[in-house]
DNA sequence: CTGTTAGCGCGTTCAA
DNA sequence: TTGAACGCGCTAACAG
């Protein structure tokens, strides 16, 4: 029967009086480097350990090793598919690998985001990896890559998953190809007139999603008119407003409205239908990043597939890759064009 | 300049030193408890401390203070909008305390989630929340309250999600009573005939959702048909499946599915609308648990409102609140039916 | 108010 | 192979 009234929880000290050996025995039992230790005093010690219900402090052996078996995972919003997916393959990973994974939420500010780099790094973890688009003029850009690299040299690991250009490894996604080759199969497809939504000017996902898509229409001679170019946060709310905002200005002369991000065009999507607007009957709708609720949508929604669980795979393989220790490294990852009902052949 | 190769992160014995003070001043001033130390030797920590971007130790001060400042989440899935939407609540809830967050991930194991909740007692974390249904009668059940009762008599806090009838303090969601007033509702808009889409059937959660609805709907005289109850796993494609089978039996007795969450309504829907069945104009669809994107698919879906985010939040603050310390407390949160275009009146 | 010292729980030398 | 002793980075008494 376990202690009702609260006390404190066993030590390998306690263990290796239990087990009537000394502490250097019952730790190279329980934990210690492979085969040193006779398999009598082992099983005395196991024994032991089990009868005190011992669960090794992972505070105190991270002191004594001078490092953990955690990694800091930095998300924008969890709630977010994009984010909960990506978290789905770096937690999946990481335990795999016996690691634990704590994890921030910055909620897009990138003030937020500096702080808790900052904070984390008192968890000493072994791998840091950030994920959302970096946005750069931001005042807190350079004083987040001090930070990153003071954690680097202090042997961490850190990675970054889908911005280039920053001085660590990085899952890259081609957001600006991928862009470019769904407006291509767009356009193969029969549309000629085309309305964009985009995140906030400085996020460079948008941007370059923006102009792989602008790019994409341009080598056939197309072009997005101002008008019709609007703007919004990256969440469902702002591509509701952003279509509502669309809305306004008339879409007689659209036939297709491309959203950056999924989430983004399913609430665009709402807007439309709540504006009576038919999709894709009066106008058709793509999207990018391919969440799970894309195809559950109606109609499914047209959109550029990344694979996001493996970024975050990707991203702790990286981590814990030998060649990154040397290296920053990078890998790419394949965007491919789904084309589903928002978006039929016209 | 930060050094490039890799050292060791600055100490408090460094700071200490480059300040010309002791440890304790050092300590006193960068975390300590509040003022007792003279402002010119305050300062002059910091600024060494900032000099040597110093960054506290939090496994040092773990060991020394005998406490940790994080919670242990335990989720089934951080994918499924049901869970990431609980963890944002109780990410936000506990770094709004200064407390770190570790997550991990059971799969919908019961096995897993015993193998984690040991490991994670290693962290030795203040809070342990575990969410997820309960099922009852699996093996493991009996030796994960003992594992978790050993937790909390070494003074960590548990707090479940959702299920009551265990003895920790709960985050109490009520299933049967949500369930019975969907039925009603439905009733009262005028459906009749129903079919039921469930999980496993020691799900406690599925169960007592199901016998809400039973229940709700046999204050009106009505029943389900038997072969008109199919069962899934909890998820979309769990949902397609079990809308799938449906299918077979034929869907011209039913007016309405009931699926026990949304993620499997939304799997459900799926699955008529690729057989060639309109929603709602053949056959109406209702779920649970009111995850973001019911809003979102076309149809709206019809569910029952939880407030996801709240349930993290709830748990959080139970776990930290003193009257939780020394009986186990329970908070319950409402739900709310919503009905929306998937179940429209008739 | 400050500095000295003794731990916290554990890994890991070093002799035995 | 085993055990004693030291140190990891830090907090918390305890003296000064």
């Amino acid at each position: 029967m376990a202690a009702s009234s609260s006390s404190a929880p066993a030590t390998l000290h306690d263990v290796a009086r239990e087990a009537g050996v000394s502490l250097a025995t019952a730790s190279r039992s329980l934990n210690g480097s492979t085969r040193k230790v006779n398999e009598d005093y082992r099983q005395r010690v196991l024994a032991a350990a089990a009868r005190l219900n011992y669960s090794p402090n992972f505070s105190a052996q991270a002191v004594a090793k001078g490092s953990t078996s955690t990694v800091a995972l930095l998300v924008s919003d969890i709630a977010d598919p994009y984010f909960s997916s990506i978290a789905a393959g770096v937690i999946r990973a990481a335990e795999a690998q016996g690691l634990i994974v704590t994890m921030a939420v910055t909620e897009r500010s990138t003030e937020r985001e500096l702080e808790l780099v900052r904070a984390l790094r008192g968890q000493r973890p072994r791998v840091m990896i950030l994920t959302g688009s970096r946005s750069d003029g931001s005042t807190s850009q350079a004083a987040l890559i001090a930070e990153l690299q003071a954690f680097a040299g202090n042997g961490g690991r850190v990675v970054l998953i889908s911005q280039e250009g920053l001085p660590f490894s990085t899952v890259v996604v081609d957001n600006y190809l991928g862009a470019r080759a769904l407006a291509n199969s767009l356009v193969g497809a029969g549309y000629r007139r085309f309305a964009a939504i985009g995140g906030a000017r400085a996020l460079v996902t948008s941007r370059d999603r923006l102009a792989g898509f602008a790019d994409g229409l341009a080598e056939h001679g197309i072009a997005i008119h101002p008008d019709h170019i609007v703007r919004g946060e990256f969440t469902r709310d702002g591509g509701f407003a952003a279509a509502t905002e669309l809305l306004t200005g008339g879409l007689d002369q659209v036939d297709l409205v491309f959203a950056v991000s999924d989430v983004m065009a399913i609430g665009a999507m709402s807007a439309l239908r709540e504006a009576g607007i038919d999709v894709p009957g009066d106008v058709a709708v793509a999207g990018f990043d391919d969440i799970d609720t894309a195809r559950d949508v109606t109609p499914a929604l047209t959109t550029v597939n990344i694979p996001l669980a493996d970024l975050g795979r990707r991203a702790v393989e990286l981590a814990l890759s030998d060649a990154a220790v040397t290296a920053d490294e990078v890998t790419r990852v394949e965007t491919r064009v789904i084309l589903r009902a928002s978006s039929p052949p016209r």
